[in-house]
RNA sequence: GAGAACAGUUCGGGA
Protein backbone atom coordinates (compact mmCIF):
# COMPACT_ATOMS: atom_id res chain seq x y z
CA UNK A 1 0.00 0.00 0.00
CA UNK A 2 2.88 2.33 0.93
CA UNK A 3 4.70 1.53 -2.64
CA UNK A 4 1.39 2.03 -4.34
CA UNK A 5 0.23 5.31 -2.50
CA UNK A 6 3.81 6.58 -2.64
CA UNK A 7 4.05 6.31 -6.68
CA UNK A 8 0.43 7.40 -6.81
CA UNK A 9 1.62 10.84 -4.97
CA UNK A 10 4.71 10.92 -7.49
CA UNK A 11 2.05 10.71 -10.35
CA UNK A 12 -0.18 13.50 -9.29
CA UNK A 13 2.65 16.10 -8.63
CA UNK A 14 3.72 15.19 -11.89
CA UNK A 15 0.10 16.11 -13.54
CA UNK A 16 -0.25 12.35 -14.28
CA UNK A 17 -3.56 12.19 -12.84
CA UNK A 18 -4.99 9.37 -15.08
CA UNK A 19 -1.97 6.71 -14.38
CA UNK A 20 -2.49 7.85 -10.47
CA UNK A 21 -6.32 6.40 -10.84
CA UNK A 22 -4.96 3.38 -13.29
CA UNK A 23 -3.45 2.50 -9.60
CA UNK A 24 -5.80 2.96 -7.49
CA UNK A 25 -7.40 0.88 -10.20
CA UNK A 26 -4.83 -1.96 -9.90
CA UNK A 27 -4.98 -1.97 -6.22
CA UNK A 28 -8.55 -3.42 -5.73
CA UNK A 29 -7.99 -5.87 -8.69
CA UNK A 30 -4.94 -7.21 -6.51
CA UNK A 31 -7.02 -6.85 -3.45
CA UNK A 32 -4.92 -4.30 -2.01
CA UNK A 33 -6.57 -2.21 0.56
CA UNK A 34 -5.97 1.82 -0.25
CA UNK A 35 -6.02 3.22 3.07
CA UNK A 36 -6.72 6.88 4.04
CA UNK A 37 -3.93 8.26 2.24
CA UNK A 38 -4.29 6.55 -0.89
CA UNK A 39 -7.83 7.84 -1.41
CA UNK A 40 -6.36 11.32 -0.72
CA UNK A 41 -4.05 10.70 -2.88
CA UNK A 42 -6.67 9.79 -5.09
CA UNK A 43 -9.43 13.06 -4.70
CA UNK A 44 -6.50 15.22 -5.82
CA UNK A 45 -6.03 13.07 -8.70
CA UNK A 46 -9.98 13.85 -10.04
CA UNK A 47 -9.52 17.13 -9.08
CA UNK A 48 -6.83 17.58 -11.52
CA UNK A 49 -8.61 15.57 -14.03
CA UNK A 50 -12.03 16.96 -13.37
CA UNK A 51 -12.80 12.86 -12.61
CA UNK A 52 -16.30 14.07 -10.94
CA UNK A 53 -18.31 10.68 -10.96
CA UNK A 54 -14.61 8.94 -8.95
CA UNK A 55 -13.98 11.98 -7.22
CA UNK A 56 -17.51 11.51 -5.21
CA UNK A 57 -17.22 7.84 -5.14
CA UNK A 58 -13.51 8.00 -3.02
CA UNK A 59 -14.75 10.68 -1.25
CA UNK A 60 -17.73 8.60 0.94
CA UNK A 61 -14.76 6.43 1.07
CA UNK A 62 -12.95 8.72 2.85
CA UNK A 63 -16.33 9.89 4.63
CA UNK A 64 -16.78 6.47 6.21
CA UNK A 65 -13.33 5.98 6.91
CA UNK A 66 -12.38 6.63 10.98
CA UNK A 67 -10.45 9.52 10.67
CA UNK A 68 -12.71 11.27 7.99
CA UNK A 69 -13.23 12.87 4.83
CA UNK A 70 -11.37 16.52 5.92
CA UNK A 71 -11.91 20.23 4.23
CA UNK A 72 -9.79 19.77 1.60
CA UNK A 73 -10.73 16.83 0.87
CA UNK A 74 -14.26 18.25 -0.13
CA UNK A 75 -12.42 20.90 -1.90
CA UNK A 76 -10.68 18.97 -4.36
CA UNK A 77 -13.57 16.79 -4.80
CA UNK A 78 -15.45 20.56 -5.63
CA UNK A 79 -12.62 20.92 -7.89
CA UNK A 80 -13.45 17.92 -10.23
CA UNK A 81 -17.02 18.58 -10.27
CA UNK A 82 -16.05 21.80 -11.27
CA UNK A 83 -13.39 20.83 -14.04
CA UNK A 84 -15.78 18.12 -15.21
CA UNK A 85 -18.21 19.95 -16.52
CA UNK A 86 -20.70 19.60 -13.83
CA UNK A 87 -20.39 22.72 -11.43
CA UNK A 88 -24.30 22.36 -9.95
CA UNK A 89 -22.87 18.93 -8.08
CA UNK A 90 -19.79 21.49 -6.67
CA UNK A 91 -22.88 23.29 -5.28
CA UNK A 92 -24.39 20.17 -3.58
CA UNK A 93 -20.81 19.34 -2.26
CA UNK A 94 -21.19 23.12 -0.58
CA UNK A 95 -24.43 21.99 1.03
CA UNK A 96 -23.36 18.63 2.57
CA UNK A 97 -20.15 20.29 4.33
CA UNK A 98 -22.93 22.50 5.79
CA UNK A 99 -24.54 19.50 7.28
CA UNK A 100 -21.20 18.18 8.16
CA UNK A 101 -20.58 21.22 10.09
CA UNK A 102 -23.33 20.20 12.68
CA UNK A 103 -21.31 16.66 13.33
CA UNK A 104 -18.40 19.23 14.76
CA UNK A 105 -16.35 18.34 11.48
CA UNK A 106 -14.83 21.48 10.12
CA UNK A 107 -17.32 23.34 8.01
CA UNK A 108 -16.93 25.24 4.49
CA UNK A 109 -13.85 27.38 4.61
CA UNK A 110 -12.49 30.47 2.31
CA UNK A 111 -11.45 28.07 -0.42
CA UNK A 112 -14.98 25.79 -0.65
CA UNK A 113 -16.76 29.31 -0.62
CA UNK A 114 -14.85 30.47 -3.37
CA UNK A 115 -14.77 27.29 -5.48
CA UNK A 116 -18.57 27.40 -5.03
CA UNK A 117 -18.67 30.40 -6.41
CA UNK A 118 -16.78 29.58 -9.05
CA UNK A 119 -19.40 27.22 -9.63
CA UNK A 120 -22.14 29.29 -9.55
CA UNK A 121 -20.18 31.56 -12.54
CA UNK A 122 -19.87 28.35 -14.40
CA UNK A 123 -23.84 28.11 -14.16
CA UNK A 124 -24.46 31.65 -14.93
CA UNK A 125 -25.95 32.23 -11.45
CA UNK A 126 -24.28 35.61 -10.63
CA UNK A 127 -26.85 36.55 -7.99
CA UNK A 128 -26.19 33.31 -5.74
CA UNK A 129 -22.37 33.88 -6.12
CA UNK A 130 -23.12 37.07 -4.71
CA UNK A 131 -25.04 35.93 -2.25
CA UNK A 132 -22.03 33.36 -1.02
CA UNK A 133 -19.93 36.06 -0.94
CA UNK A 134 -22.36 37.94 0.98
CA UNK A 135 -22.41 34.85 3.64
CA UNK A 136 -18.61 35.02 3.70
CA UNK A 137 -19.04 38.32 4.91
CA UNK A 138 -21.16 37.92 7.87
CA UNK A 139 -18.58 35.38 8.71
CA UNK A 140 -20.28 32.41 7.56
CA UNK A 141 -16.91 30.85 6.23
CA UNK A 142 -14.81 31.42 9.15
CA UNK A 143 -13.02 34.05 8.08
CA UNK A 144 -13.44 37.18 5.78
CA UNK A 145 -13.42 36.90 1.79
CA UNK A 146 -9.98 37.20 0.08
CA UNK A 147 -8.44 38.89 -2.99
CA UNK A 148 -9.43 35.47 -4.74
CA UNK A 149 -12.98 34.97 -3.11
CA UNK A 150 -14.10 38.68 -4.62
CA UNK A 151 -12.47 37.89 -7.93
CA UNK A 152 -14.42 34.66 -8.32
CA UNK A 153 -17.46 36.72 -7.34
CA UNK A 154 -16.38 39.50 -10.07
CA UNK A 155 -15.71 36.86 -12.44
CA UNK A 156 -19.48 35.27 -11.91
CA UNK A 157 -20.79 38.93 -12.77
CA UNK A 158 -18.41 39.22 -15.94
CA UNK A 159 -19.57 35.98 -17.34
CA UNK A 160 -23.28 37.14 -16.79
CA UNK A 161 -22.64 40.49 -18.17
CA UNK A 162 -23.28 41.98 -14.93
CA UNK A 163 -20.86 44.79 -15.07
CA UNK A 164 -22.49 46.80 -12.56
CA UNK A 165 -22.05 44.53 -9.57
CA UNK A 166 -19.05 43.69 -10.68
CA UNK A 167 -17.70 47.36 -10.41
CA UNK A 168 -19.03 47.29 -6.76
CA UNK A 169 -17.26 44.46 -5.61
CA UNK A 170 -14.20 46.01 -6.60
CA UNK A 171 -14.89 48.94 -4.92
CA UNK A 172 -15.61 47.19 -1.56
CA UNK A 173 -12.84 44.97 -2.14
CA UNK A 174 -10.99 47.42 -2.30
CA UNK A 175 -12.67 49.07 0.82
CA UNK A 176 -12.21 46.09 2.74
CA UNK A 177 -8.55 47.03 2.33
CA UNK A 178 -7.86 44.34 -0.11
CA UNK A 179 -4.82 45.27 -3.09
CA UNK A 180 -6.11 44.10 -6.53
CA UNK A 181 -4.02 42.41 -8.68
CA UNK A 182 -3.97 41.52 -12.24
CA UNK A 183 -6.53 38.86 -12.05
CA UNK A 184 -8.82 41.21 -10.59
CA UNK A 185 -8.83 43.68 -12.11
CA UNK A 186 -8.64 41.43 -15.29
CA UNK A 187 -12.11 39.98 -13.99
CA UNK A 188 -13.67 43.91 -13.89
CA UNK A 189 -12.01 44.71 -17.37
CA UNK A 190 -13.93 41.88 -18.37
CA UNK A 191 -17.18 42.54 -16.92
CA UNK A 192 -16.96 46.01 -18.62
CA UNK A 193 -16.42 44.41 -21.95
CA UNK A 194 -19.00 41.79 -21.77
CA UNK A 195 -21.26 44.70 -20.69
CA UNK A 196 -20.28 46.57 -23.43
CA UNK A 197 -18.70 49.65 -21.79
CA UNK A 198 -15.36 49.63 -23.48
CA UNK A 199 -14.43 53.29 -22.14
CA UNK A 200 -15.17 51.90 -18.75
CA UNK A 201 -12.60 48.86 -19.53
CA UNK A 202 -9.64 51.58 -20.96
CA UNK A 203 -10.38 53.59 -17.50
CA UNK A 204 -10.00 50.22 -14.85
CA UNK A 205 -6.66 49.43 -17.34
CA UNK A 206 -5.26 52.82 -16.87
CA UNK A 207 -5.88 52.98 -13.11
CA UNK A 208 -4.51 49.67 -12.70
CA UNK A 209 -1.24 51.15 -14.44
CA UNK A 210 -1.71 54.22 -12.20
CA UNK A 211 -1.74 51.16 -8.98
CA UNK A 212 1.86 50.05 -9.88
CA UNK A 213 0.51 46.88 -12.05
CA UNK A 214 1.58 45.81 -15.07
CA UNK A 215 -1.16 44.94 -17.77
CA UNK A 216 -0.50 41.39 -18.91
CA UNK A 217 -1.53 39.54 -22.04
CA UNK A 218 -5.19 38.51 -20.88
CA UNK A 219 -5.62 42.32 -20.03
CA UNK A 220 -4.63 43.26 -23.58
CA UNK A 221 -6.99 40.87 -25.42
CA UNK A 222 -9.49 41.70 -22.91
CA UNK A 223 -9.32 45.48 -24.39
CA UNK A 224 -8.54 44.60 -27.89
CA UNK A 225 -11.70 42.38 -28.17
CA UNK A 226 -13.74 45.23 -26.44
CA UNK A 227 -12.38 47.87 -28.64
CA UNK A 228 -12.64 45.96 -31.50
CA UNK A 229 -16.41 44.76 -31.38
CA UNK A 230 -16.90 48.44 -31.96
CA UNK A 231 -14.03 48.97 -34.17
CA UNK A 232 -12.41 51.36 -31.76
CA UNK A 233 -9.40 51.35 -33.77
CA UNK A 234 -7.71 54.55 -32.38
CA UNK A 235 -8.40 53.32 -28.92
CA UNK A 236 -6.82 49.80 -29.94
CA UNK A 237 -3.76 51.90 -30.49
CA UNK A 238 -3.83 53.65 -27.28
CA UNK A 239 -4.01 50.10 -25.66
CA UNK A 240 -0.71 48.87 -27.47
CA UNK A 241 1.00 52.28 -26.52
CA UNK A 242 0.44 51.72 -22.97
CA UNK A 243 1.18 47.74 -23.39
CA UNK A 244 4.31 48.59 -24.91
CA UNK A 245 5.34 51.61 -22.28
CA UNK A 246 4.41 49.09 -19.49
CA UNK A 247 5.83 46.14 -21.17
CA UNK A 248 2.59 44.16 -20.90
CA UNK A 249 3.38 41.42 -23.15
CA UNK A 250 7.17 41.23 -22.07
CA UNK A 251 6.41 39.11 -19.20
C1' G B 1 8.61 12.31 7.21
C1' A B 2 5.23 7.28 1.74
C1' G B 3 3.23 12.78 2.13
C1' A B 4 1.83 19.20 3.13
C1' A B 5 -2.00 19.32 0.03
C1' C B 6 -7.40 22.68 -2.07
C1' A B 7 -9.98 28.00 -4.63
C1' G B 8 -9.82 33.37 -8.67
C1' U B 9 -9.41 36.66 -14.48
C1' U B 10 -9.27 36.66 -21.22
C1' C B 11 -8.83 34.35 -25.85
C1' G B 12 -7.25 30.49 -28.80
C1' G B 13 -5.14 25.61 -30.23
C1' G B 14 -4.71 20.05 -29.64
C1' A B 15 -6.79 14.79 -28.10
Amino acid sequence: VIVMTACMNALVGGGMWSQALALLDEMRARDIPPNERTYKAAIQACGKGGQWQRALEVLSCLESSPSGATVHNYNSAMTACVTGGEPGRALDLLERMRQRKKGENAGPNVVAFTGAITACSALGMWKKALSLLEEMRRGGSGSQPNLRSYTAAIGACARASQWEPAVDLHETMISEGLVPDNASYNAVISAARRGGQHELAMKLMASMVQAGLTPDLVTVTELVSSLSERKRWRDADRVFDIAVRTKALEA
